[in-house]
RNA sequence: GCUCCCAUCGUCUAGAGGCCUAGGACACAGCCCUCUCAAGGCUGGUACGAGGGUUCGAAUCCCUCUGGGAGCGCCA
């Protein structure tokens, strides 16, 4: 029943061809995906990836992706960072049809919340005897493990407990002693599921151990949440990273015992920071939260990570609403993939150029007061946009518009000196008969200096900007006003005059 | 150690036995365009981890090795 027939390759190539997600005994659906972070730490890239990816199956086939929160490990989890969770994924754009900020029929969507539903679970797992209590403490564990290691096999739970007789743990609990409940994994069997990414996989049962699935505070493990929430949740489709391969035939076997509905999965390939190693907090600044301050706009992350491990058919700029049609999990790596700056900075380009002036003004708020009222902003933001990759990049190009001085960089002032004295008296004088018109301005001073192409326009933007490179002149000058323009032409030609 | 996953330019990837003297994108270099930068256009270099098979033919299928990663937690 695990198995999906009909599938004579694997999922990956059957995927490309047809319904991602077809097969024997689970008709064409839509899905219902979900994304379940725990509030333990930022958001790095990977797990937005994997949030994002999930969105994106959601919606390419006509479904809904549900957000749960496993905040189990109430010593980790954190309210602050759960909201600063949701922030994050909004503002890369996801969409949930159902979560904690949001409801459904599916609530409540914080794991510390359903205990009910764990409970009955495990009455149902007790009733059928496929659990027992255990009592090893934590020490006794990890020396075990060190021992298996040592004598080079598997460090598996030993099953010191599995067979205590009930009233001796009877006896221990009457004695204060606080088990863990540790499920039974059966003997001799092979636990088969198709993964969507990486086809059919078959794992022994005799190689995993007992594991916990409540712990001695009482507080469910992951291994049993996750799994009885994605069944009461209706999940049809677990997409999570590869670090969970290994581990699904526990649930599947819990699933089993339960006799609830198994998902399909599919576990997407992890991400890999510059230095090789898989994204993490050490691996420096991947989280959201440090790309958003850092100003990339969320379609540039979007852009991009549509194609980190993904073959996008699509090869240029898409619009947040596009990528669904361009997502398909048929297409999706299997293989780790490094996160590139380089590559984030093309989209980032891309984002900028493609950005409405509104976003562009939200993007730069804080930074453009200065520039003047909302006419103005706008202007200014047209016609330096082209020059910006983040908000900071705007400071500079402000300071032009608006300092009442500026300073030369040495490439400009070279430009100035080379350009001499008269250049600039006349460009002056052309100044007053033609301000504000930048086109007459500069074809009179191209006219009575004989220059033309860079050798006339050159010095005007060095003098004018300070640089020798930056947006195109005439919209800064008619932003600068007349009186500062002549005050730079005027102090450009002192400048050339004291022989620099 | 055991189990599992993965392996094409520096990076992201195309590739389903002949369409591959391996294609695209980013990055890099050069040229063009241009008042500069950016954008755009053109050109260039760089890749099938190794060894064995199977086949008339292998990047593609099989095996071994190597390399990388994950899991084996009262973390998720």
């Amino acid at each position: 029943m695990l198995r999906c027939q009909g599938a004579p390759r694997p999922a990956r190539a059957q995927a490309g061809r047809s319904d991602p997600v077809t097969c024997a005994d689970m008709p064409a659906a839509s899905h219902v995906t979900r994304f379940a972070p725990s509030p333990t730490g930022a958001l790095h890239l990977g797990n937005a990836r994997t949030a994002f990816f999930n969105d994106l199956a959601a919606r390419a086939s006509g479904g809904r992706m549900v957000l749960r929160i496993e905040d189990t490990d109430a010593e980790r989890s954190d309210d602050a960072l759960l909201v600063k969770l949701l922030e994050d994924l909004r503002w890369l754009g996801l969409e949930w049809a159902e979560g904690p900020d949001v409801g459904g029929v599916h609530g409540p969507y914080r794991q510390s919340e359903r205990g009910t539903y764990y409970a009955r679970a495990i009455d149902s797992l007790e009733a059928q005897g496929r659990v027992y209590p255990c009592f090893c403490s934590p020490e006794e564990l990890r020396l075990s493990r060190k021992a298996q290691l040592a004598a080079g096999r598997p460090p598996r739970y030993a099953g010191t407990c599995a067979a205590l007789p009930a009233a001796e743990a009877a006896r221990r609990v009457a004695a204060g002693a606080r088990p863990a409940l540790r499920f039974r994994v059966p003997a001799g069997k092979a636990i088969e599921f198709d993964d969507l990414i990486h086809g059919p996989q078959r794992f022994a049962s005799d190689d995993i151990g007992d594991f916990v699935i409540r712990r001695a505070d009482g507080s469910v493990a992951f291994f049993l949440g996750n799994a009885v929430d994605d069944a009461e949740m209706g999940i049809t489709l677990v997409l999570r990273g590869d670090d969970h391969l290994a581990n699904t035939p526990r649930q599947v076997m819990l699933l089993e015992a339960l006799a609830m509905p198994v998902p399909r999965y599919g576990h997407l390939p992890l991400l890999l920071g510059p230095s090789g190693a898989p994204l993490s907090k050490r691996e420096g600044a991947a989280s959201l939260g440090d790309l958003r301050a850092q100003g990339y706009l969320p379609g540039a992350l979007r852009n991009y990570l549509v194609r980190l491990g993904h073959a996008c058919p699509a090869g240029g700029w898409l619009e947040t609403g596009e990528m669904a049609k361009h997502f398909d999990l048929g297409r999706s790596s299997k293989s780790a993939a490094h996160f590139d700056e380089a590559q984030l900075r093309h989209w980032q380009r891309e984002a900028v150029t493609h950005a409405t002036e509104a976003e562009l003004l939200e993007w730069l708020s804080g930074r453009l007061e200065r520039v003047g009222d909302p006419g103005r902003r706008s202007a200014f933001v047209a016609a330096v946009r082209g020059n910006l990759l983040f908000p900071a990049d705007v400071e500079p190009l402000v300071a032009i518009v608006c300092d009442a001085a500026i300073a030369l960089d040495d490439d400009a002032g070279r430009e100035v000196s080379a350009a001499g004295p008269a250049f600039f008296e006349q460009a002056l004088d052309a100044w007053r008969v033609h301000a504000p018109d930048f086109k007459s301005w500069t074809r009179a001073v191209g006219g009575t200096t004989a220059r033309k192409g860079a050798a006339l326009y050159m010095p005007l933007r060095a003098a004018l900007t300070g640089h020798t490179h930056g947006p195109e002149l005439a919209p800064l000058v008619a932003l600068m006003g007349s009186e500062r323009v002549a005050e730079r032409i005027a102090a450009a030609g002192a400048r050339a005059a004291a022989g620099g």
